[in-house]
DNA sequence: AAAGTTATTGTACATGTGTATAACAAGGCT
DNA sequence: AGCCTTGTTATACACATGTACAATAACTTT
């Protein structure tokens, strides 16, 4: 009886992760949390079942590695685009914002895989400390926005005035961001990032200090 | 050998019904959506694992029920605080909005419950009908009480003056909902919801239109 | 070219899960 | 009091899942 293996690759170990972190995402975000199994992640993936324990002691460390990864990509598309993005402080938060609520950030394959993750924190405590980098990142960028705007706008700058707002911008986005994720039927190009700009506008008019 | 069976009450169907959705929903909150088995349930309803069967065909219709049970319950709380609320159409949103941003349905319970469903929509399409309905629920309710503002305020109130609001409106209070139910300890009793009051009203400043 | 390293496969195992079903008893009916 | 209905228990089953590990082959080193 002759053996009949598989022929296989050897990768590096860092394309491995990536590729598995990838076959996570897509798992999930075409069957829910639930078909995200070992097996199918593996064979998404391209190898065995057997090999991700190579990588990763544990799915859960693979769940939490992927989540880490998918969280980075988020914020790291609303602050590229203000990466050498020249113009007056408020132009620079508009600029934020639409990036924000842009595909491909704004999505249902975001969203799926976000309230994912978030269904996982009570039996996974890893991923909550993961959930909280990730939010302090972006509103401490929500933050530095402000503060521009408020300079430019000749009004006081304290943590008092600045935080406040932070917190209604980045409850703003995150509010469009889901609109945007669950109902993209609903919307029109540009309508949510419209809205966006719009809200911020208003919530940073001197009159709503 | 004398056989030992565990002693138990009938109860009306409506009573073991909420009973088990009940459990659902305790299991999700304490355990996350993995730890939400039937048995668990069972267990925590106080019951055998095979009754559940009894009045769900399957575990899907269980989680179902209890999905449209949880939505129900939080469009409740807010539409109630309307109830024999009289007042300008101002305070009426403010009520509205205090009482959307508010316990028990601003908690990390909540956020447990909402975030578990909805990781669970691509592997149960049921879920998603759902999801549609409440979520159009609340937004109409938003609908209303903008127009009601904008007629106090001499304004136009077509359909594309109001749905724009309306969704800005229902972003803000989802956003603002979501981190007063994941960062509840960053914020101080009273701070989400004065939050809210300001930015609906920037929101809806003649100087917004 | 031969040897060594280890990434990868394939299989096995213990356990958990949803589901099915027969036996039983609690409460209602006559 | 005795019978009937059916809500409830208890057990079994087929299958999926995460994990463990020995065998193997792809690539590196010498």
């Amino acid at each position: 009886m002759t053996e009949n293996r598989r022929p296989f690759r050897r990768a590096s170990e860092q394309e491995r992760r990536m590729s598995l972190i990838h076959a996570t995402q897509t798992c999930i975000v075409e069957g829910g949390i639930r078909q995200a199994t070992v097996r199918k992640i593996a064979a998404e993936a391209g190898v065995t079942a057997g090999l991700i324990r190579h990588y990763f002691p544990a799915k859960d460390e693979l769940l939490c590695a992927t989540y880490r990864y998918t969280m980075a990509e988020m914020t790291r598309q609303s602050v590229e685009a203000l990466q050498g993005f020249e113009g007056t402080a408020v132009q620079r938060l508009h600029a934020f914002v639409r990036s924000a609520l842009s595909a491909p950030g704004t999505s249902p394959r975001q969203h799926q895989l976000w309230a994912s993750f978030t269904s996982l924190i009570p039996s996974v405590p890893a991923l909550a400390e993961v959930h909280r980098e990730s939010y302090l990142e972006f509103r401490a960028e929500c933050s530095v926005l402000v503060t521009e705007v408020l300079k430019e706008q000749g009004r006081p700058c304290t943590a008092a005035q600045v935080e406040p707002l932070a917190i209604a911008v980045n409850a703003v986005l995150d509010g469009l961001w889901l609109e945007g994720c669950l109902a993209t039927e609903l919307f029109e190009t540009g309508e949510i990032t419209a809205i966006g700009v719009r809200s911020v506008d208003a919530l940073l008019h001197p009159f709503a200090g």
